[in-house]
DNA sequence: TATCCCCATTTGGGATACCAAATTGGTATC
DNA sequence: GATACCAATTTGGTATCCCAAATGGGGATA
């Protein structure tokens, strides 16, 4: 694998991995020296993440994208569109069975297993159904859109009962999809879609504070 | 402005206006001299217009990307989703007199504009709509779509009938929209895509001999 | 103490040098 | 004439060097 490709990984991993906190100012020079590549991967590496929306310009400068709530409501918007979308053509397929592996995803998560798995599936649930129509652009969509919420995302209060729910309406959109109620399967995923928006910008305005305090740069919606 | 940033804008206004046919090599060597940069912008812009899909990896080396109409179908689907989406979005809001400027490019096409000019508002249309959506991501998601449907759009054989109709329907999208009809403007532009989906798919296919010949890589549904 | 100015340092943008891998073109062989 | 093989060239990947602009810190001044 390139160094390119390299430096890309481990950078995009401590980006979502909040090892570098959203807002921090970037320097060529301090990835080069971090990852012990020279500055032309480096540089490539920036580029991509810049179209990732992960880092953003910052004058002449880089910096890691902040936190924004007024993005992250967008993006329920662009994702209702496009998971839906993706949803009702699954829903019209005569073959359906690749909703299974979405399902035993699912079936894979029990009380003892670490929270990073269940923010890996809760995503994957949401990319691997797009996947499933076999449109390429619904899928990239998808991936990009909850790429950008990952940290966010990581940064939400859990809350028991709601994450129950929510995991529970995973488990229904299936169900409507398997029996290949599109436009039930539709109503659904867009009104999950909406009650996950309002759940972590809710949350990340009650820790705004916090975050801050944290060196997290959170932009109000 | 920089010259990453002309060697991208000369580089892609050459692939869309096809000074380069789909599916040439591209060396960065060539693109250095051609324009006069070193390869450090070179790479820069390859890259960068790698993310719009206008240039792709071919093993080691660069390609401009063949003419794909399987691509183009699902980006058909893709435009559905989206555009229907900041349309509806439009139509519920209370002022809506962005419409008016849209009205106004198409009021500015005449029987003796360029075919030049008739093609970028044909593509403005639907990007602008995108953008008064206020969505920053079913915007950037519309244009990119179009960007990536430019070379083949300007492949189309030019149908009159054809193109009144669809310019018609342009004006009948924008009345719905004023009339805050969402549902109306939203089943009439899905229909409009898909209409102009398969009278470019069409096209191309039977042209797709021709189009060969000239060197021009176009790759079947 | 607050403010302005100047210079040393740092930074990203660009140019160039070097390398390994891949491509190419020709040639010898069958 | 087809094919296998080898050397020369080309190519993308990387490292490094230079530069102008930006940054920032310290001292002079009011």
């Amino acid at each position: 694998m390139s160094q390119m490709q390299q430096v890309e990984r481990q950078l995009r991993e401590m980006i979502l991995g909040l090892d570098i906190g959203p807002g921090e100012k970037l320097t060529e020079r301090w990835i080069e020296s971090r990852f012990g590549a020279s500055r032309t991967p480096v540089r490539a590496a920036l580029l991509r993440l810049e179209t990732e929306g992960l880092v953003s310009r910052d004058g002449r400068g880089w910096t890691v994208s902040p936190i924004n709530l007024a993005e992250i409501e967008q993006i329920a918007v662009y994702r209702q569109a496009v998971e839906v979308a993706a949803a009702r053509l699954t829903a019209a397929f005569e073959d359906r069975s690749g909703l299974d592996a979405i399902e035993a995803m699912l079936d894979s998560c029990g009380t003892d297993t670490p929270r990073e798995e269940w923010h890996r599936v809760g995503t994957d649930f949401h990319v691997e159904l797009a996947r499933l129509s076999g449109n390429e652009f619904l899928y990239r969509a998808v991936r990009d859109a909850m790429t950008r919420l990952s940290r966010a995302r990581w940064l939400e209060i859990s809350d028991e009962a709601a994450s129950a729910r929510a995991w529970a309406e995973h488990r229904i959109i299936l169900n409507a999809l398997r029996k290949g109620q599109g436009d039930e399967a539709a109503d659904l995923l867009a009104k999950h879609i909406g009650g996950s928006r309002d759940r972590l910008v809710g949350s990340l305005q009650a820790e705004r504070r916090g975050l801050r305090a944290r060196g997290f740069a959170v932009i109000a919606a």
